[in-house]
DNA sequence: CGTATTTGACCAGCGC
DNA sequence: GCGCTGGTCAAATACG
């Protein structure tokens, strides 16, 4: 897409083809372009090794808050600007299942309908204690082939 | 028996 | 001010 080499501050040369195919924890996923997102390899270090990033769709919705990335700091004359804006990572995934496994333990703690959507969707929540990253999993609603994750936080531990 | 998951209820923010 | 939507909590349940 339009940044096809992603920059990483453990893998500077990790670059993502436009599309391409991989494997992850008995998972089949396929990149398709990058959405948006800071650094993906503070979401999950197992992808660094995979390159396993596909942002693919904009997850937020219309009257939602609005999921974007880090504003620049001129935009805060605006006015409306979230002081707390934390890290949000979402990609889309072609993969029939919704639990993926990126090598961290996450517990479930919410569902919900969708509206517009007979899709419900998860929430999770890292196990790991003094983590508190969460992570949202929802189905597409055109292409329930599709699988929406998003990451929210940094993980405050190193490893799975 | 211990743990993770489930599901409804509850709460808060925004729109109207 | 009320209602809707989205997000979280927590008790009950299922499961190993």
């Amino acid at each position: 897409m339009s940044d096809a080499t992603f920059r990483s501050s453990e893998s500077p040369e990790m670059e993502f083809p436009d599309q391409s195919s991989f494997n992850l924890s008995d998972q089949f996923f396929t990149f398709e372009g990058w959405l948006e997102g800071d650094d993906p390899a503070l979401i999950s270090p197992k992808y660094q090794h995979s390159q396993s990033y596909m942002p693919v769709v904009e997850i937020g919705n219309s009257n939602t808050r609005t999921v974007t990335h880090h504003e620049g700091p001129s935009s805060s004359e605006s006015g409306r600007e979230r002081k707390d804006v934390k890290e949000r990572f979402a990609f889309k995934t072609k993969s029939e299942v919704e639990i993926l496994d990126d090598g961290y333990k996450w517990r479930k703690y919410g569902k919900k309908m969708v509206k517009n959507s007979p899709n419900p969707r998860n929430y999770y929540k890292c196990a790991v204690e003094g983590c508190s990253v969460k992570k949202r999993v929802e189905r597409d609603r055109e292409d329930p082939n599709y699988v929406i994750t998003t990451y929210e936080g940094i993980h405050n531990h190193q490893g799975p």
